[in-house]
DNA sequence: AAAAACCAATCGATTTTTCCGATCGTAATT
DNA sequence: AATTACGATCGGAAAAATCGATTGGTTTTT
């Protein structure tokens, strides 16, 4: 029964192989002449097979044994390797970052997101993945995912948030609409109109409502779309009103559309972006500083 | 400074991953949970690396940690394989020979012994080396090769040789030449006559030189050629006679020329084909094996 | 609310391994 | 014959690996 080999005893068996001396391998492994021979007996005694001829003048490797340091340089470049990888990955911003993101933020600030990483930090990979909230959430307790990029507040246990900077509402309708006539707009003007909203399960839906202190019973509701780009265009077909994050009009959502977008004439109509990782994930540091890296990115979008 | 993590430690993280647990990974481990516990530990801080997130309920791995533990999954497979290569070895015609032939044995030796091989030890690789006695020694000695086939005696330091038979020498010449007429053949009726020779460095051409107790002096030697194909096509085209091994005879080397084959009326007039190989090499045994082998396949290709 | 169960970390003791310097044995060189 | 060179081996000291028991924190059960 063939134990396994200790890295120790491949490295040093390179060694010789290398050198062809016993001596000068032990000195290049920084190890006792002795220590090194041991080692190599160990080996031998391990793998049950002869790797190493002894001739007292010269030092002779087996087929066998060639074969063994063939594989074995492979492993300890492997092995190498995974070493460098951590090693690469103690800077923050080296390594891989598996992002999940919800569907109302994602197409406003991945674009501008993921250019600023590749050009600031290119060895930074980004994994992206966009569902809904709570999907999220499950995704980043067991595992899946290491950090969220989403509105808060979102309930979720045995994580850390940090909010990064409010999204305000806008009122999104049509130039002649009763809306779009009324000054200094108030959430209390949305009650009894006809609202258009995401399906349940977005949590921009339930941020606009609370945004605006309104229960569903306060509106009525029409239909239910799957994506802001969707109900924008609704809206544009006279179905109704609706609220748009600032994020998704700075993009252009409404572009084309002859919509107009009122701001509201009251403080706090907003969402709040955030970031949630696990309490306890190791790299609480770098998504703080991921965090930052997210704001200024956006700021000085808006300022472009 | 991260030090090199050990194969054990890398086995441990793995069994983690698995199991998601310690205790159980332990147990999978046959060590207890307090060892791989604190041997989890020194890889993380071998690596400098937070791999696994231990949340008392669960255990999560860090995305590092995830690909540490695929490349370590790796590695531990690597060093599998480099084991079970050395357990394959073990049996004898299960590994790599690196084998030496001279070209005056090679063609005609090599089809029905690489043949049965294959049948009778599909496993085993044969490498061979086809050169003159003299570069083949020098290979074996300094380990490029692992065992010679050739003719014997040869001088060489710190080998073994084994013995496996005679190969007589017949004389082949034109049908209508003088020595072709003589009855009951010779080594003295050589003398004078003109005798086509490998060029220098064959030991053929010295080892039937030396059987016919003939010195260079007592023949003409009208050219001296590179291969034995060679000779008798120009013995054919009445340039002289030579001496075939009768292996070459055996493998219709003459066929079509019209030449004659004489045996020779004494006892001895053969060279002898053995095998060579390092004193110190661990594969002794085998190689014996491997000398029956050529025996018996050589014999059996004969009765065929 | 308290108790029990669970789980990984930690502690202390013991065994095992590792490592070195010194020495030995053999073969080549002077 | 003496010397040199080299790997193997020995004995002891230092380091480590490992285990059982315990701890501390959390979740589940009572």
């Amino acid at each position: 029964m063939s134990r396994q080999p200790t890295l120790k005893q491949l490295k040093y068996l390179c060694a010789v192989a290398e050198h062809q001396h016993f001596g000068h391998a032990a000195k290049a492994c920084h190890v006792s002449q002795s220590t090194l021979s041991a080692s190599i007996v160990e080996l031998e005694d391990a793998l049950s097979a002869s790797l190493v001829e002894r001739n007292n003048r010269n030092v002779l490797l087996t087929s066998l044994g060639l074969e063994v340091v063939d594989r074995a340089r492979d492993v300890l470049t492997d092995v190498d390797d995974l070493v460098a990888l951590c090693d690469a990955s103690r800077e923050p911003f080296q390594g891989k970052i598996r992002l999940g993101v919800i569907p109302t933020i994602a197409p406003f600030v991945l674009p501008r997101l993921l250019k600023a990483l590749r050009q600031v930090h290119p060895d930074c990979t980004l994994f992206v993945r966009e569902d809904l909230s709570q999907v999220l959430v499950n995704a980043l307790q067991v595992g899946d995912l290491d950090v969220l990029l989403l509105a808060l507040p979102f309930p979720a246990d045995n994580v850390d948030t940090l909010a990064l900077f409010d999204d305000p509402f806008y009122l999104a309708t049509l130039p002649n609409s009763r809306l779009a006539m009324t000054t200094g707009l108030k959430t209390s003007d949305l009650a009894g109109s006809e609202m258009l909203l995401l399906e349940e399960g977005h949590c921009l839906r339930d941020h606009a409502l609370e945004a605006c202190k309104l229960r569903e019973k306060d509106i009525r509701v029409p239909y239910q779309a799957t994506s802001l780009t969707t109900i924008v265009q609704m809206v544009a077909n006279g179905i109704g009103a609706t609220l748009l994050p600032e994020m998704a009009t700075q993009a252009g959502i409404t572009e084309g559309t002859g919509l107009v977008l009122k701001p509201f004439d009251e403080p706090d109509v907003s969402r709040n972006i955030g970031l949630m990782w696990r309490k306890k994930t190791p790299r609480k540091q770098e998504f703080g500083l991921l965090g930052d890296f997210i704001k200024t990115c956006l700021s000085e979008g808006v300022a472009d």
